[in-house]
DNA sequence: TGTATGCAGATTGTCGGCAATTTTCCGTAT
DNA sequence: ATACGGAAAATTGCCGACAATCTGCATACA
C-alpha cells in the first residue's frame, strides 16, 4: 500500500506470516492497519464528517492498546482528515461544501498540468501502466462497483501524473484527488451508485492524446474531465425532487 | 503557531501560564514543541539530511518520555521530513539535489497561479498584511539576518497566496516553500550569509502589481522571482573556487 | 578460507496505568 | 424558572516497562 511505503522502508516480511490476515497482526502493522482502515472509512463517508470518535473505542474495536491508535490518529490529523479537540475527542474533518469552487479551481490547474506533462514525458512503461488502470476501471464499470470505480479512477489519473515525471506535482495531485473522494462519494450515492459510462470514452481519448504526444489535446481533455465532474456535482446539488408537485394554497 | 492550529482547536490557555516559556511546559504542548523544534532544525539544516536520530536521545534531550517524541516523529514522517527505518531508527529525509529542476517547475507553476489570483482577489486587509510582511523582510535585510530573511520571505509569499482566496492552493504553496527551505539555506550558507538586496525591489514591484490588479504583470514578476532564485542556486552549484589558480605541471 | 549460526546490544512497537484537564450533570439558592 | 457552584465522569497527554525485531560480531563448522 502507498501509505506503507510512506512510513516504513525496507520492512521484510517474516516467513511465517505469508497469509494476508496474519500479516496484519505482525508487529509494526498495527498502527498502519488502523490508519488505512480509518482513512478509507473517512474518505468513503462510512465515518461521517464531524462525527466524534474517541481513542478508547477504537482501541477496543481493533483489539489493541491506545498507542497504535494514537499514532494513526496523529497521522490523519496531520493530513487534515481529522481534528483533535483536546480532552474531548477527535472529529472527522467537516466536509466544507462552500469550498467546492476553490477545490475545482485547484484540481483543474493541477490536472491540466500533470496531463500535459504526461503527454510530453510518457514512455512505453507509463502507457502500459495507464492502460492497465483503465482496464481495471472498465471492469468496475461492468460490474457496477461504484466504490471500486472511484478508487480506480483515482489510480488511473495518478498513473498519468506519474508519467509526467514530476514527483512534487504527483504528490500534490494525489492529495487533491483524495480530498475530493468524499464529495465524489456523495455524488455517486445520490444516484444510488448507478454509473455514468461516458467516463470510459473520456479516459480512452485521454490515453490516445498522451500516446500521440498531443500536449494541447491532452490538456483540453483534462479540463473537460474536471468540468464534467463539476457539472455533475452541481446537477446533483441542484436536483429538485418535488418540482412537479402542486401545493394547494 | 500554524502547526498548533492544525492539531489543536480552541485550546484555552490556563490563567497561570501566561509566561511564554512556561506555556510550553503545559500539558498538551510537549509533542507540539518537539515537533516545531525538530521541524525547524531539519529545514534550517541544523539536522543534516540523512542524519540518524533515535527516540531515546530526543526524549532525554527534551526531558520527556518517548510518547510525545513519537508523536512529533510521526507527524514529521507524514510530512516526508523524516523516514522511519523499522526497529533501527529514523533519518532526516535526504536532500535530493537531482530533483531540483522538478521542484522549480512545480514552484513556478503554483507561484504564478497564486500571485495572479492575489492580484485578482486581494482586498485592503490582504494588502496591509502583505506590506507588513515586506516591512519585516526589509528589517531582516538591514540587520543582515539571513535565517530571519528566509522565514519572512516565506511569510511574505504566503500572505500573497492567502490574498488569492484559494485555501487548497495556499496549502500546496506553503508545502512547496517549506520543501525549498533546505536548498535555500544551503545557498545562503555558501555566501557566508551575506544577502542580495535586489529581492527588496522585486517584492515592492510585486506588491504594486497586486495593488493595481495587473494580473499579467503580477504573474510575470512571480515567474521572474522563481527564475532569479533558480539562477542564483545554479550559480552556487556551478561556482568554482579554484578557477584562477594555476597548477604547475 | 568462506559460510552459517548463535549471542549480545540497540531500537522500535506496544501495553497498562496515572494524572491533568475539560465537560457534564445535578443540587441549591435566588 | 433560571443562574450558579461543585463533584463526578470522560477523555486525552504522558510515563515507565516489556517484548519483538533487527544489527553486528564473534564463533563454530565445512
Amino acid at each position: 500500500m502507498e501509505s506503507c511505503r510512506l512510513s516504513f522502508i525496507g520492512r521484510k516480511m517474516s516467513t511465517k506470516t505469508i497469509q494476508t490476515e496474519s500479516r496484519k497482526n505482525t508487529r509494526g502493522y498495527g498502527a498502519v492497519t488502523i490508519y488505512e482502515t480509518l482513512r478509507d472509512e473517512i474518505l468513503s463517508l462510512t465515518l461521517q464528517p464531524s462525527e466524534l470518535i474517541d481513542e478508547a473505542s477504537l482501541a477496543k474495536r481493533f483489539g489493541v492498546s491506545r498507542s497504535p491508535v494514537r499514532e494513526a490518529l496523529v497521522r490523519l490529523v496531520s493530513e487534515s482528515l481529522l481534528q483533535t479537540l483536546p480532552n474531548k475527542g477527535t472529529i472527522v474533518a467537516p466536509l466544507r461544501i462552500e469550498e467546492f469552487p476553490q477545490y475545482v479551481d485547484a484540481l483543474d490547474l493541477i490536472q491540466r498540468t500533470v496531463t500535459r506533462l504526461a503527454a510530453r514525458n510518457r514512455n512505453a512503461t507509463d502507457l502500459q501502466r495507464i492502460r492497465d488502470a483503465q482496464n481495471r476501471f472498465a471492469r468496475c464499470v461492468e460490474q457496477g462497483d461504484a466504490l471500486g470505480m472511484i478508487l480506480v479512477n483515482r489510480d488511473f489519473h495518478i498513473e498519468i501524473a506519474k508519467a509526467g515525471k514530476n514527483h512534487h506535482l504527483v504528490q500534490i495531485y494525489r492529495r487533491l484527488l483524495d480530498d475530493g473522494r468524499r464529495s465524489l462519494r456523495l455524488y455517486f450515492k445520490s444516484y444510488n451508485d448507478s454509473l455514468p459510462s461516458e467516463m470510459n470514452d473520456n479516459h480512452e481519448r485521454m490515453i490516445d492524446a498522451i500516446d500521440a504526444q498531443d500536449l494541447d489535446l491532452a490538456e483540453r481533455l483534462a479540463r473537460e474531465h474536471t468540468t464534467e465532474m463539476q457539472q455533475r456535482f452541481l446537477d446533483y446539488l441542484g436536483a429538485r425532487q418535488t418540482a412537479d408537485i402542486t401545493v394547494s394554497a
